[in-house]
DNA sequence: GATCATTTATATCGACCACTATATTTGACT
DNA sequence: AGTCAAATATAGTGGTCGATATAAATGATC
């Protein structure tokens, strides 16, 4: 009953994400996102509403596709290996050679203009939400008696962020996996007994 | 012999600082420079050349008057004592009211667009050589045996490094002065006895 | 084969980007 | 007072930004 789309959606989310990735919110240009989907801006508009639209169906894709291992964490049997389990799947996932080096979130959060104000607001609230998760998982351990009465939950899951920022930041300026790897395993040291 | 200058430069250049370190390189303008700094873009361009010109400027300023306690750490007499001045004081400077939170480097340096692929090489080549002096300091360490013979200096830098970042973000997403410290008292438990 | 909602393409919108050509103002000097 | 180089202001450069008005193309349906 109607024209059949030309454009693969999914591949077009998929595309996206990885010019975001690279290159940051603001720095992603509409002319280059259309050139690299090998579409036209109206037919980006039919499709995605907006730039923000789009980026908001990325950031859908981006969590489930590359940061999956974070919520799997989470079902780890002890704190310590949920931790172990964070850092070292960021680290792996910051270096892997099949997309761009670091993390997209963080690649995006940073540099805030007045206009793509609401954008960070959504990636700072997604970024406390995965503290939270985290927070909730290791007062369950404490509760458990799998770490010591005397830890601050929430102190270690802002640990585990910082750590995975840091690392996000050193991957992104040419770490090595190796080099990361090192850097979770000294981290760790830090988990108490 | 000639007409004095209105413009204050060591003002517009504490003027652009603020700018840079609260939205980024990309996103800080030339009309948003020129309007805090009270000036028009001719007189800009006379005083500094161009947008680069005035970063590389803006970057001087900032290590100079924002990053010294950096330099003051690695005079310190112990190896943990370096690395515990390094991060309590970027925790403080990161977390300072009286300028915007986080790191200007860090805010900087993430999202590349290509023409500014310059800017963010010279951003790291200066994270490179703060890591570097940290790892000479800590070999230096094990030298005077201030630190066990089997640790790995540059391992240890990078983590003072990767934490410094992490705070960096921690501090720019609204954590507290408080939070940050305790992240560091945290960290510092995974340095070698 | 005509209809019609959906998707696409052409061409362009006003706003803003970093930057500058041109001309004017300024005041220490002769 | 007149000269002249330094600093400023007016106005605008071509280019690109995100987003669109308008209209042509498409193919399942009747």
């Amino acid at each position: 009953m109607a024209r059949p789309r030309v454009l693969d959606i999914e591949k077009a989310v998929r595309t996206a994400t990885d010019l975001f990735w690279k290159n940051g919110y603001e720095q992603t240009t509409l002319t280059s996102l259309t050139h690299a989907m090998g579409t036209t801006p109206p037919s980006f508009y039919f499709a995605f509403e907006s730039k923000d639209g789009l980026f908001r169906r990325v950031i859908g894709h981006y969590q489930a596709t590359y940061l999956g291992f974070i919520d799997q964490a989470l079902l780890e049997p002890t704190a310590r290996s949920v931790a172990e389990a964070t850092l070292y799947g960021s680290a792996d996932t910051y270096t892997d050679s099949s997309h761009p080096r670091g993390c997209l979130i963080v690649n995006c959060s940073l540099p805030y203009s007045e206009d793509a104000i609401e954008v960070r607001r959504g990636l700072a609230k997604l970024r406390q939400a995965r503290r939270a998760k985290l927070r909730r998982r290791f007062q369950q351990a404490i509760d458990a008696g799998d770490l010591p009465m005397d830890s601050y939950p929430g102190e270690l899951a802002r640990f585990v962020m910082v750590v995975g920022w840091g690392l996000a930041i050193d991957a992104q300026s040419g770490a090595t996996r190796r080099d990361l790897h090192r850097t979770v395993a000294m981290a760790m040291k830090a988990w108490p007994a």
